[in-house]
DNA sequence: AGCACGCCGACT
DNA sequence: GTCGGCGTGCTC
């Protein structure tokens, strides 16, 4: 027998099967998907089985070594769909495997030097100190370098071992059985002397309970120690063994169990549709639009139970940071054990586990952010992705996908129906709706039929001219007074990007800026540092400016903990909570800042983004936006709708229960249309503003778009690559595509490189790929050096830095 | 990615 | 002559 395997060899010349032959005692245990260690060329490494067949052409088949799994890790349809994935994104087709799994699968190589002779030469020994085994790293700082590991190795004294090691861990725990039936027990208990009591108590308790207990549990609740169970193993009454669990992070939560309330007219006749097409079989995608608050997580919540009603299963994707404690809390109250959740706060193994629960067909249903899309289901029923618009389903590193391209994808392979969900949808989505590519749903009514919240615009510019020139205009002041008298509670959000703290020296107006890269160094005042956020560089607070000596530099600019002194200082007596990524970087601190904030332990919810999802607190009257133009000035052609997007989202934070809520958005610029027609709740009439820009300036959804950015840590020589790369595509594109660069690109250095990029704007090109891989083909031997250059390909992107 | 192989200049 | 540098090509 013959496998096929996908070699963990991330290169162009790797990128096809390689052909291993599989020991007659692996072939009963061997499937397509698994994992499995192979050797190649010197050294071994892993690689996934991707065929299975009687003979192969390759005259020099070596064995592979060993299997690594039990049951196979990626289904055949998720082995073809990495195939699709590598394509369309012009990466090689070990890193999209490695994509859809947990990071813990992925193996770590060890090179280890061993000895094979008692006696070595005396500065071998030396190096040695008489150990039988050096790892390469220790070999490396030795003085001698690979052409005398070679020599030796070849006068056979040495020898050198790579070693595959998997990550993955498995949480293990001691549970403790009695041996002997209790009539038994019960005789032992006479044989144990009257002084040993915990061992009298211990034998009691399982004549009473003789199921097996975790030995942990069992210690605790007899309030004893090893010392007085051991005996009782080692006698032969008790028995104790080693059983494998799975990690659950909501371990000891309780979830109230909920059951479906009756939906509005609109959210049924949603249902309706999406259920209809999930008993027809058919890939459709559906975008449903719902203002916030129509109740789109009911829509979702009881399409699932059809699906599952039906043995099929469903994928729920929701953006990082709305899959809040609140979000899970539902899910969990409403399907139970049959969930499991797939988020950046669980730890690796926890992730693991989570996702070995989908693969050990425990669960029916994975609310999971981005990469839960690969989660390895076999009858997928439905596929449903939340706020459908958030740039977060974009990966923005190595496999460059969208988690709706892949979604559609997925439903084309199991015939089931997508729903995009959002009150703000993505113009892509919502011009695909309107050309009848997507079904569209509307849910035009908030469940409680209430208004949406008034929104007040407040034009900073006047504020100014009034001389008022902090950060808070009187009408949020008082309006946040007000609240504090009536002891409701408010919600203010700073959008920190554009915004945040750069040390400026007050003399000479000089900006401290980072070595490497030609942006400000942000400063952070709790280890008085200055951090780059690109590059990660640090350095302490001066206390004088580099470039004038004088004393007089300060930090300046809008973090959320500058914010929050000044609001403090406006209203003293207000209790504010601030959640921003430094409070909440802690496991778990999220959720107790929320339930904190729920609990009514604070009057002023202040932050960045994270709060502007899923918050649902019905005693929230008042949200403030302190700089609504923020996102509007960033370098985006995304900008406006970004905007639109975030105003309407935190908006709808306000009055979502009996109270009613306002809305105060401060704003330099009142008078445009993202920020008009956000205060009114207008998506329609932003649609078609938005429309107008978008096919003037030829940017999607009326073109695509493909961006190539080349970095060298030579500047004119990124730039004379770019230009070339430019010249062959505009040379071989056709006549109605854009191609515009060579540009430098909005942040023109990181760590020390240079980045240009061109941008293709097309309307259809059916070869693009190909020509693009023919660049990545002809520069490919000088960018395998990490210090050399550099080359990104991201088609349909949505970072343009 | 590693590593062998091979070609080249620099030195005991 | 040999050592060690780096460009090229291969790994079932």
């Amino acid at each position: 027998m013959i496998a096929k395997v996908i070699v963990d060899v991330p290169t162009n010349q790797t990128n096809r099967p390689f052909d291993y032959l599989v020991p007659e005692g692996f072939e009963k245990g061997i499937d397509i998907g698994m994992r499995v260690i192979v050797p190649f060329g010197p050294r071994k490494i892993l690689g996934y089985v991707v065929g299975l067949q009687e003979a192969t052409d390759v005259e020099k088949v070596k064995p592979l070594e060993e299997v690594l799994d039990v049951t196979p890790v990626l289904t055949e349809e998720l082995l073809g769909l990495g195939k699709w994935l590598a394509s369309r994104t012009l990466s090689f087709y070990i890193s999209c495997l490695q994509v859809m799994l947990p990071q813990v699968l992925k193996a770590k190589y060890k090179k280890e030097i061993w000895r094979l002779e008692e006696h070595l030469p005396e500065e071998l020994e030396r190096l040695f100190e008489g150990k039988d085994m050096l790892t390469n790293e220790e070999w490396e700082v030795s003085s001698y370098g690979y052409y005398h590991l070679k020599k030796w190795v070849d006068d056979g004294y040495l020898d050198v071992r790579y070693e595959v090691k998997s990550k993955e861990t498995k949480r293990k725990i001691t549970v403790i059985e009695p041996s002997l039936d209790m009539q038994k027990l019960e005789e032992a208990l006479v044989d144990i002397s009257p002084q040993a009591k915990k061992q009298r108590a211990l034998l009691d308790f399982f004549i009473e309970y003789p199921d097996p207990i975790p030995k942990k549990d069992l210690l605790k609740r007899l309030e004893t120690t090893d010392a007085s169970l051991k005996p009782l193993v080692n006698q032969g009454y008790l028995r104790s063994y080693t059983q494998e669990i799975l990690r659950d992070p909501y371990e000891g939560h309780t979830f109230e169990e909920t059951s479906p309330p009756p939906l509005t007219d609109y959210q049924q006749e949603a249902k309706n549709q999406i259920v209809a097409s999930v008993h027809e079989e058919e890939p459709e995608v559906f975008l449903l639009h719902g203002v916030t608050g129509s109740g789109k997580t009911e829509v979702y919540m009881q399409s699932i139970q059809e699906v599952l009603d039906r043995g099929e299963e469903a994928i729920m994707l929701v953006p990082e940071i709305s899959l809040t404690p609140q979000m899970v809390e539902r899910f969990k109250g409403r399907f139970g054990s049959k969930v499991a959740v797939l988020h950046s706060a669980l730890s690796a193994g926890e992730k693991f586990d989570e996702w070995r629960k989908i693969q050990r067909q425990d669960v029916k249903v994975v609310v999971g952010a981005r990469s839960a899309i690969f989660a390895p289901f076999r009858n997928l029923g439905l596929i449903i992705i939340d706020e459908e618009h958030e740039t977060s389903y974009k990966q923005e590193d190595r496999t460059r996908y969208h988690a709706r391209d892949v979604a559609i994808k997925r439903a084309e392979n199991h015939g089931c129906p997508v729903v995009l969900g959002s009150a703000t949808p993505s113009l892509e989505s919502f011009a695909r709706a309107q050309k009848g590519n997507y079904h569209l749903l509307q849910l035009p009514e908030r469940m409680n039929k209430q208004a949406m919240p008034s929104v007040e615009l407040i034009d900073m510019r006047e504020e100014l001219h009034e001389g008022n020139r902090s950060m808070f205009s009187h009408a949020l002041k008082e309006k946040l007074e007000e609240r504090l008298r009536r002891g409701e509670q408010s919600v203010l959000f700073l959008n920190r990007r554009g915004y945040s703290t750069f040390v400026m020296c007050r003399d000479c107006g000089h900006v401290v800026e980072c070595p490497h890269c030609d942006i400000s160094m942000t400063y952070h005042r709790k280890q008085e540092q200055l951090k780059c956020h690109y590059c990660s560089y640090e350095q302490p607070m001066p206390s004088e400016c580099p470039e004038c000596e004088s004393k007089t530099i300060r930090y300046f600019g809008t973090g959320t903990q500058k914010v929050e002194e000044h609001l403090q200082q406006l209203i003293p007596e207000a209790r504010i909570i601030r959640m921003d990524v430094d409070t909440t970087r802690r496991k778990g601190a999220h959720e107790k800042l929320l339930t904190k904030f729920g609990n009514h332990e604070a009057d002023i919810l202040l932050g960045t983004q994270m709060i502007a999802k899923g918050l649902d607190f019905g005693n929230v009257t008042l949200v403030g936006v302190l700089a609504a133009d923020s996102l509007l000035n960033l370098p985006d052609f995304r900008a406006s709708e970004k905007t639109f997007q975030l105003l309407t989202q935190v908006s709808g934070r306000a009055g979502r229960h009996e109270k009613e809520g306002e809305v105060v958005v401060q704003t330099y610029t009142p008078e445009h249309y993202s920020i008009q027609l956000a205060s009114t709740y207008d998506f329609e009439q932003f649609y078609v503003e938005e429309m107008k820009y978008r096919k003037m300036f030829h940017y999607p959804p009326f073109y695509y778009l493909t961006l190539l950015t080349i970095s060298h840590p030579n500047t004119f020589y990124a730039q004379e690559v770019t230009r070339k790369i430019s010249q062959y595509l505009s040379q071989n594109l056709s006549e109605t595509s854009e191609v515009l660069g060579p540009t430098p690109s909005p942040l023109e250095r990181i760590n020390n490189r240079y980045r240009y990029q061109t941008m293709v704007k097309y309307k259809a090109e059916p070869h693009q790929h190909k020509y693009v891989q023919r660049i990545m083909n002809y520069y490919e031997n000088e960018m395998k050096d990490q210090n050399g250059l550099q080359i990104i390909v991201d088609f349909q992107p949505y970072q343009l830095m």
